[in-house]
DNA sequence: AAGGTGTACTATCTGACATAGTACACCTAT
DNA sequence: ATAGGTGTACTATGTCAGATAGTACACCTT
């Protein structure tokens, strides 16, 4: 269900959070819906249990899922929505990368049509 | 000459190695120019000697400058190529961006927008 | 009562990053 | 020849984030 790479230098926490992230905005996990126990996702994933703990901390205290202690976790009701208005920071990304790229000289038609095939692709995919 | 911030998550020998590579890209440092020496750069940024020179060894193996023992360190005569050909990997960070974009439900003209703008503005600069 | 759940806490380990200090070999200018 | 600049190499130390290990508590369900 999740991949995770130890070696990578992106903190586990992290990948966990932006795979969870993704699932929700892909609708795989509705609201509602209960999350894997901290315990049973660090069997399955042989990350520590504090590892798992800090990534639904960091979601449970952003309001992206809700915490009932001796049940679970859940994804929370206007979780998609929160994501979606917190994604359009990563435009400020998306800029930053462009600039390199017209400071390398890249073309913005290789830009253009690079963005044009991943959302042709999104969209035969949804 | 250079902006430093030690408390960035990125470390200090990489946002130097990339400032320099900026200004290899924009033509500031052309071929076969010296570069600071590691002690006066150590000094002006108030970073240490060790850290510069890791920032110039990274360079050198690359091919991006050379350096010449008792004289200084040079930026190499291909040097812009390599950085462009090299540059182009960062169109996978752009799609992969995008993706995450696109899965957020931003609309593809967001981009487009964002990225015509920076170009257009690198355009006027240059 | 047993076993699952989230939560909290301390302790420890590791690796990357950065600093400090020293030393060597080389070149240039005086 | 001397002094001072250059790159380079090396060891030691400090710092911090990340991750692990272990324990403990409160809560709920069965």
């Amino acid at each position: 269900m999740f991949r995770i790479d130890p070696l990578s230098r992106q903190p586990v926490y992290e990948q966990l959070i932006e795979q969870l992230e993704k699932l929700v905005l892909t609708g795989l996990l509705p609201a509602d819906s209960q999350l894997p126990s901290v315990r049973s996702l660090s069997l399955e994933l042989s990350i520590n249990p504090n590892t798992i703990q800090k990534a639904y901390s960091d979601l449970d205290v952003r309001g992206i899922i809700y915490s009932v202690p001796g049940i679970g976790c859940f994804v929370a009701k206007n979780a998609a929505e929160i994501l979606q208005a917190h994604m359009r920071r990563k435009l400020d990304q998306l800029r930053q990368l462009a600039d390199d790229l017209a400071l390398a000289g890249i073309p913005e038609e290789e830009l253009i049509d690079s963005i044009h095939t991943v959302y042709q692709e999104r969209g035969v995919h949804l």
